[in-house]
DNA sequence: CTGTTAGCGCATTCAC
DNA sequence: GTGAATGCGCTAACAG
């Protein structure tokens, strides 16, 4: 391997002490222009990169921040991380992500995260309702983002107006004449899963529909093999859905395959949408109507808010919610018995 | 915020010495039955967590690994990082994931990976060729696992074999009777890239035809609106490709969106197939042919190298390669003028 | 088996 | 403006 250059070493080349080394290389210092010059000449020479244990031994900050989530590879998660990673990038921190595996983990991970003195987290359970895991986070003494939870702390937090958007998509689906919607969602465990099924019903009932109108089927398993088998059990029913909303991750692909199955057709068969506008969504055969939100500016907010806080340029704390918009596409159609014409 | 509990305060508690604790705490060490129950006990009752920074400065080792992709969001990758995490937790490492933001980054994050004295590195670089980025990452002095790459640098490595694959598709092509095909590929600047652009060329030679049947568009820029413009001009030649292969991230979204722009059916008017069979290619009307290999696979297999590596369990390095195995759907025919039938 | 001492590499007092 | 001493929290020698 390679020998570790030290302040010392950088020191002895420039012929100056410890100290006026570290005070050369920290920007906001007393340091003599002559002094910095040296100084950086030893250090490219040696090439020198601070010990950052003992840096943040020293002044108690990692400038790291802890992102936790139950499973990075999900693309709805992914692009959030991404975007916030490149925000925290900029203002100097490195992020270090995990997955929980669907909340097994939580615990061990955000003792991990104190361990090493993160500077902030960034968190989404895999259940809001977990005393353990919230006593945890409650003392665990640094700023948290929450990303679309919805916990009894004190945080700031970024979300998606889920709600809002389910309301929009049922209201969608009964003006077109829908009488047996699916919804297939995480379960109300979670903000996002609670939040949509609230939306739902609000929509129905605001519709002056009964309750039936809506049948909610909620996940923890969201893996595409356990939808599958799930949305193929409900088609198997004597009134089976005429529409299906469902998350566009693993779990649209499960709902896809599951109607493909049993040969129905979308739209003329059965109507599809898609909460969270993937590619799988856009591609679909046919393109499959989405509620869209925008990751990206959700992920980098969260990190905007992280460091805010960090830096202590926040204030109370606060919570964004990002609105959600309907993409139509040609996965919705009336039902088999309101269309007209061919068939 | 709230009060850092030291191993000083456990060892008050305990009424013990904190060398007492630290030895009760490591499980390779001298320490009585009862001295470890106080002390867990002192522990539990404070709650303590002992502080990594001083540990790793101690014992010269981070238990953290650093992750770097050009884009975490790449459906690819995600799936590789999300493996290769599960992996390193199991054996106690935690690990940070940084964007190269398409390689103008790089530097810098080898940079902060070095400051914060990573035991390993797992990376995937924008260009192999680049040779400051090469002379860091020698003398970074950690392990490294190379994803996909293809550096002169000794070091472990794990790869998929793009080269059998792209032969394998350009081969299939050939066989239906495509004599123009369009490749769009991540460019020869780093390992995929060149391996692919090897492979169909090799298939072509092989066929007994001319170079010319296959026609190289390679990027730096993956996203899906640069691949579709291009994919856009290609189509517009009188001389138009009847097949074409793309990679199955954004590369495939912006390719459908050009055919689709310019109201070409799959497969009656062209042919697609999908290097890597994401959910895009399993859906997309029709499902897209693709070449598949085992992400998960891959992931773990790079976090075991590293680990091996990094324990001193390994000896000379290894190179691991993962086949690929083409996946047939209904994306692929002859091409339009040796159809037979209807139309 | 346990307590005492020292030092990992750095930033920061305090003198000068 | 710069150098000398001190300690961040912990583990590893060394005694006992």
């Amino acid at each position: 391997m390679k020998e570790p250059v030290k302040i010392g070493d950088v020191a002895k080349l420039a012929g100056v002490s410890s100290s006026s080394v570290s005070r050369a290389l920290n920007p906001d210092r007393y340091a003599s222009e002559e002094l910095r010059a040296r100084v950086a000449e030893a250090v490219a020479k040696l090439g020198y990169e601070p010990n950052a244990f003992a840096q943040s031994l020293r002044v108690q900050s990692s400038r790291t921040i802890g992102c936790m989530v139950s499973d990075v590879a999900n693309p709805l998660y992914a692009e959030i991380i991404g975007a916030a990673e490149a925000r925290l990038q900029e203002a100097g921190y490195l992020m270090v992500v995990a997955n929980s595996q669907s909340g097994s983990r939580e615990l061990d991970l955000l003792n991990m995260f104190r361990r090493r003195r993160m500077d902030g987290l960034l968190v989404t359970l895999d259940d809001d309702t977990r005393e353990d895991v919230l006593a945890v986070l409650k003392d665990s003494g640094v700023p948290l983002v929450l990303l679309d939870r919805d916990i009894n702390l004190s945080c700031d937090r970024v979300g998606v107006d889920h709600r809002q958007g389910a309301y929009a998509v049922v209201s969608y689906l009964l003006s077109l004449g829908h009488r047996s919607i699916l919804l297939e969602t995480p379960s109300h465990r979670v903000r996002p899963g609670r939040e949509r099924i609230a939306g739902a019903e609000a929509a129905v009932r605001d519709a002056g529909l009964p309750p039936s109108v809506l049948k909610v089927s909620d996940h923890v398993d969201l893996s595409q093999p356990h939808v599958f088998s799930d949305v193929l059990q409900e088609l198997a029913r004597p009134s089976r859905p005429t529409a299906i909303v469902t998350l566009g991750t693993a779990m649209l692909a499960g709902t896809l395959s599951a109607i493909e199955a049993n040969r129905l057709r979308i739209p003329e068969d059965i109507s599809v949408v898609s909460i969270g506008d993937t590619t799988l969504a856009q591609f679909a055969a046919p393109g499959i109507t989405a509620l869209r939100w925008d990751l990206k500016q959700l992920g980098r907010t969260a990190a905007e808010l992280l460091i805010e806080r960090i830096e202590g340029r926040a204030g109370t704390y606060r919570t964004v919610t990002f609105p959600t918009e309907l993409v139509l596409r040609r996965s919705c159609v009336p039902p088999a018995e309101l269309q007209m014409g061919a068939k």
